[in-house]
DNA sequence: TAGTGGTCTAGACCACGGG
DNA sequence: CCGTGGTCTAGACCACTAA
């Protein structure tokens, strides 16, 4: 345990592998301040520094007088905002269904060029989905990677991206930006919603940096808007 | 400074008001942690934890070498999303025009009630005013305040709402909820922000919470999605 | 009462920025 | 070089929770 990252950042890292790995499962109780402090041989400041960074990632949740927490729906695999949809649905117990509709390598845009950091003719993966709730579809969601990720076309895609690049990965989402802005179907978007063409939308743009802090992914989200409400914090 | 609450809260607390009253201007460098601890006698760490507290309200900025800041254009008075309307706007160079259309006490909803934690019988204070950027109108927007803010009547109500509750009341806004979705526009709206009726709009609702983690206002924004996209972090 | 997280201190050394 | 914030330690006491 040597590096030139913070020690309280290796032991986040640590833990989060941990947590992630499942090594504590949802609403465990991890090891209090005092004995991960004797188990990696830190002091209790740097654990509970540690501790401090998953908290803010949703990850772990603290109770005064009970001790430190894996935070119990997992959802939030990332920071203020940033929730998978996935979790994000399932928590409010309904049932989501995922259909990968269309998988290609495409021309970056500008904007994907910059935030990719990409050279001239590098291509993207582009990852086209449908997600139903209770068998409504609500969700056309597009996303991009580099095709560092094309091997994300083998993997199951009809779940949460972020569990795929979570356990085949060891990639965690971690910060980014959103916007959140008002669209009209197109007429394909009116066909694969099942809703007339040029009906109001909601459409949620992020921008998602990995826990190396390097691009990650870009993805376009277009929502029933009479389905859908956006909550945060 | 003296009190229950934990020194480094009493620090931020006091640093906040400071910053807020205008002892240290916009950019202006703050005393080093070395010198606020010996000032105020508290150990380095609570500076520490004070100042960040403060830099999570984005009220101050750290530069690794060379001190602490106070944050350059006043935007931000609250943590993550909740910017004031007239700072957000500003800050993008546009001319933003508050008219306010019209002020009432009005009787709570149920929803009002809880967040409020009113006594039955008790009203509140319900503003109501249009928002133009570049001389185009562009959100209604409606707010709800106890009665406790009555005097707000008298003010000057055609800025910012958080820089009247900060000069005059010496309160900040900090904490709270927001939800975003898509709502159409009722026969008033239309009229009020010269659109078709049902034309679809951005409905965003915020509840807040002051300084002293006391409910302080409701409020519920309508919004021209054509004009209007909503950015995070 | 024992164990947990919350606060606070005093002091050390490192890494960055600018003269 | 100096002064700044960044990291880290060791140890103290308090406040909360549960048996």
């Amino acid at each position: 345990m040597k590096a030139s990252t913070p020690l309280y950042n290796q032991l986040a890292e640590q833990l989060r592998q941990e947590i992630c790995a499942g090594k504590f499962s949802q609403g465990e109780k991890i090891p209090s301040e005092f004995e991960l402090s004797s188990l990696y041989n830190v002091s209790r400041s740097t654990v509970r520094k540690a501790i401090s960074v998953l908290v803010s990632e949703n990850l772990l949740e603290k109770a005064h007088g009970k001790g430190t927490f894996v935070s119990s729906p997992k959802i939030n695999q990332n920071s203020s905002g940033f929730l998978s949809f996935t979790e994000n649905v399932k928590s409010m117990g309904k049932t989501l269904i995922t259909k990968t509709i269309h998988i290609a390598h495409v021309v970056p845009t500008d904007h994907q060029k910059r935030f990719f950091k990409l050279d001239e003719g590098k291509e993207l993966l582009q990852i086209e989905r449908l997600r139903y709730i209770d068998n409504n579809p609500i969700c056309i969601e597009t996303s991009w990677f580099t095709t560092a990720y094309d091997s994300l076309q083998k993997k199951n895609l009809n779940g949460s991206l972020y569990a795929v690049l979570r356990n085949d990965y060891n990639i965690h989402p971690l910060t980014g930006s959103k916007t959140i802005e008002l669209c009209y179907a197109s007429l394909d978007e009116a066909a694969l919603l099942d809703i007339p063409r040029g009906t109001a939308l909601m459409l949620i743009e992020d921008q998602v940096y990995d826990n190396y802090e390097k691009p990650l992914h870009i993805s376009k989200q277009v929502l029933r808007g009479d389905k859908f409400r956006y909550a945060l914090k």
